[in-house]
DNA sequence: AGAAGTAATTTACGCGCGTAAATTATCTAT
DNA sequence: ATAGATAATTTACGCGCGTAAATTACTTCT
């Protein structure tokens, strides 16, 4: 193999004796050229080993391949874990997914948008920052670039929306610490980044109505993504102070539950749902680590796959349709319950 | 602001009122125009946001202005948050990071070199895979593209190697462990995926020769990145059939000791410093979560600033220089000590 | 003000590929 | 075998920019 180095799809042409404009028509869809043509183009690529120039196809195509994912704190394992099985899916369609993280910060998520404006992609995943996000600015973007957003929503901007249904989450959760114990307390963020933290206190709120129950909310202070210390210093405070109006807790999400625990851990305050424990903790997003806290955590899980296979579904038809799909939809998936030892 | 829509350079050179070349050379160094006519153009741009082409740039520039970053796995939040420290550096300097991740396996590594070699990179990070990586390939790709391995080295391979020093890890936390109470006994995984864990076996043997202290190795099965997993159902094995030669563990690393507390509470052991304990349990990397386990994790810390700089200052020297660099240096930071609550 | 030095302009070509139109070769079905 | 359909080739142009060489304009200093 790799007789001489093949510097263009001229010499490419060359060697292989096809002509360029076919050569050309392989690389954009194999299929396009007849089958006999194909294998002996594949002969001539494995011996040459040539590619074509990527910035060369990109200047002179009407689209591009790329996919942009962008998610809001690439250190939150939740993140990790769908922009994992969004690249997958993206290359499994032929497409080549770049990645962004907004780290949290509204100036990063607006040059991660900067950056793939350059990059001219087909389209766009972007699960925005939320309360943080310029939404003029992603407006804007979604204007000129096919976009989805996904995990969390800003009314009438993007294609289409596709993530959680928080009412089933919470509804779960609530649900099920009420039926095995005394009522849950429902414990965040006094002012949550993340706008499913809003959804999920109403959907706690209207529960407990259903369920005619008094509700309480327990709001603690913090600001950023760090989610684990804010929920272990609120926690220290609330439980310091003796401020749990009931022996259940209902975290927004995990990784609040994370530090909750935590805190419950350096009080001897220990967590259960069996009846010697002194208070039952549950929580949503089924967080990898939920499963090595102290005691495991029960939580409301997401489903990753078809959260991820939804979006870029909606994404691909949405490419292919030019730009234009029609009303803009909301999808939102539900939720399955993880019992653990917490709760 | 933004009249009429600019669609290329010329354009942009028609209103701006100075020529395309002088326009050109301005993208590319701003400094390398006079103060006035960048005045001019930077004015022009307010009004009309024009952006060259990135691709029609690329194509034609000796060299891009992008950087590859590739870890083995970006939902361990180590990675993730020294992918974020790089990232950052990357943009301050003028550059375009584009980050990948392994996903722990062989054929995504090679796919991210692959990607990574059509967007001709003026210079690579690469944390590799370690024991999966396919070092021959990794080896050709180095050969082309300046690249600087760290976090896990390969003999040898890459410009440079910029990596953490495990005996400066393990010796701190050995110390620690043997000065204030039973010797250490070292956890670990039978088959690392990472080399850094066979350094922190051979310092753990090295600095138990030194103390003149009698070692013990426990290797656990299983295999993958699932460390938490990996190490809590290995400590249930070692804990339920009592093969725990001394009642100090030190864990290879923090994501098993997470998994190793998880087995420790579900088994009702009590881990700490203070003599009314079971066992304490130390560990190394100071994963973001350590500070939340139950106890909280004593155990030895990156620096990651000075790793990501460092490693970032002498790929740009690379990318300066052409390539060349003289000999391969290995360079290794310290670690330090944080003392919590488990040992 | 004039010389020397620096910066901007003009002109022109090339990068590696997409793509369109006209032509020629090859395949399929009768 | 032949017409019709399909696929490949030839030819030619354009994409948006980098860059080099020759020329002209502008600064700076004495």
């Amino acid at each position: 193999m790799s007789h001489q180095k093949i510097k263009n799809m001229e010499e490419f042409a060359a060697v292989s004796g096809i002509s360029r404009p076919t050569i050309s028509k392989y690389f954009n869809n194999p299929d396009s050229v007849r089958a006999s043509t194909r294998g002996r183009i594949e002969a001539a690529l494995k011996e040459f080993n040539y590619r074509p120039n990527i910035y060369a196809i990109n200047q002179n195509r009407r689209q591009t391949k790329n996919i942009g994912i962008v998610v809001p704190y690439l250190a939150d394992p939740f993140f990790a874990e769908i922009a994992r099985v969004l690249e997958r899916c993206c290359i499994d369609a032929g497409f080549t997914p770049s990645l962004f993280s907004s780290h949290g910060e509204q100036a990063l998520e607006m040059a991660a948008l900067d950056i793939l404006r350059s990059i001219k992609p087909a389209g766009v995943l972007l699960a925005p920052l939320g309360r943080l996000s310029d939404k003029k600015h992603i407006e804007q973007f979604c204007n000129d670039i096919p976009t989805i957003l996904f995990d969390s929503n800003i009314e009438g901007i993007g294609a289409a929306f596709v993530g959680s249904d928080n009412f089933s989450f919470v509804s779960q959760t609530v649900e099920y610490l009420n039926r095995n114990g005394d009522v849950p307390c429902f414990f965040e963020m006094k002012n949550p980044a993340n706008p499913n933290a809003n959804k999920r206190r109403y959907a706690y709120l209207e529960m407990m109505k259903r369920l005619n129950l008094e509700p309480h909310v327990i709001q603690i202070e913090g600001n950023g993504w760090q989610f684990e210390e804010i929920g272990f210093q609120g926690a220290l405070k609330v439980l310091r102070n003796d401020l749990l109006p009931t022996n259940a807790v209902l975290c927004s999400n995990d990784r609040l539950a994370i530090g909750f625990l935590s805190a419950c851990y350096e009080l001897g305050i220990s967590v259960g749902g069996d009846k010697a424990s002194d208070i039952r903790v549950a929580s949503h997003d089924d967080h990898p680590y939920s499963r090595f806290t102290c005691p495991s955590l029960t939580t409301a899980a997401h489903d990753y796959a078809a959260l991820a296979n939804h979006a870029l579904g909606t994404l691909f038809e949405l490419i292919e349709s030019g730009g234009e799909i029609g009303k803009r939809q909301e999808t939102l998936f539900a939720a399955r319950l993880i019992m653990r030892d917490s709760a």
